[in-house]
DNA sequence: CGATTCTTTGAAAACAGTCAATCTGTGTGG
DNA sequence: CCACACAGATTGACTGTTTTCAAAGAATCG
């Protein structure tokens, strides 16, 4: 069944991170939706009510902006095991400011913000994890105000490369532009002299 | 005395937030250590092993990082009843990768990763505020991120007028500019065309 | 295939950064 | 009370990077 496996990804994620007894997984299980998304369709779009956190199982996800000049503006990936979801618009009733959407075929698990409140209060291990997911969320988030501001164009592709080569495998050459906050143009000239520098050294 | 005013500081915020007994508060206020801070003393300087989490009561914290050409860039401003940590550092035992000191004298309630953990593990009221702080702080910073990559400078300096009045109006210019992330005479330009847009029309 | 989307490349323009000088205000000491 | 020093803010001229616009060349999906 392709429910089981789905959330297996998910059941093998919590395993990792804390101790969970058989009945908690079946409780835990019950409070997620499986969903399946195929390149391009949306879970979620800016000025909608957000409704939904997700889990993603398979595939992989963006959260983006458009601007006043229709520009989109990537601000996160979320490949799989990674969740996805509106920030504060879960708890309080706010339209999103996001657009979320699929670019590869995708298998998420959703919840609703009241079963997610009820599985912190129930599930201690589910509670901490999603704190220490929480926290490293802000961390991530820090650390990337922090190369926006100080780093170049160059620099923060560089560093994506490095830290996310699996996401930066998959997406597409002008999403890695949207979320390093350059045009894609840019991206493709400094793909160019980063290999122009490798290769030219040892060619002479 | 001084300590106790700190803590009714700290007391007011999480009674405002949620439901505590007297016994809780007494086991909370005994986890915090009360810290004065000059103007320009350091609460944590990257590279070193970062201790605390600290809880402004008052005056006005930054949090930022030096680049590689010596140069600041402030991640995040906490003004009264904010907190102010490292990020992940916290419960491994990283480096620190910011910079936190006091743009004013500043009262702080410093609390260390252990006790941390306990006031979440025993208080549930705790628990519940200081998730939902993350869960806004992540927020915030997803905002911050997209409005980095899709605004210009000068919809980012309005902006922050607009969000932060309060904080505008008391950090120097220069350091504004360090956490909009440009130069302090961008923003000196930036302001001269805003008003010279508000009084040219009206003096015509 | 065939159409669409993505990437690359070129040339010119716009934007913000740097450097350096001046101006402003604040606080200090004569 | 004035003079001075210091830091922050402003302004101008110049430089450099990135964007934009436009067009051609891959790559991919159906």
């Amino acid at each position: 069944m392709a429910e089981k496996s789905t959330f297996d990804v998910l059941k093998n994620y919590l395993e990792g991170r804390a101790s969970f007894t058989g009945e908690e997984f079946a409780f835990i299980q019950k409070k997620f939706i499986p969903l399946i998304l195929r390149r391009g369709e949306f879970l979620q779009r800016a000025g909608e009510p957000a409704k939904c956190t997700g889990f993603v199982a398979a595939g992989c996800m963006r959260k983006y902006v458009i601007d006043a000049t229709g520009k989109e503006h990537i601000v996160s990936f979320a490949p799989e095991t990674w969740w996805v979801a509106e920030g504060v618009s879960l708890a309080s009733p706010t339209p999103a400011q996001f657009y979320i959407d699929a670019i590869e075929d995708s298998n998420l698990l959703l919840i609703d913000p009241a079963s997610h409140e009820e599985l912190v209060e129930k599930v201690p291990g589910y509670a901490a994890t999603y704190r220490r997911a929480l926290e490293r969320a802000t961390a991530a988030r820090d650390r990337r105000v922090a190369r926006a501001l100080s780093a170049s164009a160059r620099e923060r592709y560089l560093e994506f490369l490095e830290t996310y080569p699996s996401i930066a495998a998959r997406v597409p050459q002008r999403m890695l532009a949207s979320y390093l906050g350059v045009s894609p143009e840019t991206v493709s000239r400094i793909r160019k002299t980063v290999w122009q520098e490798r290769r030219g050294p040892s060619t002479l």
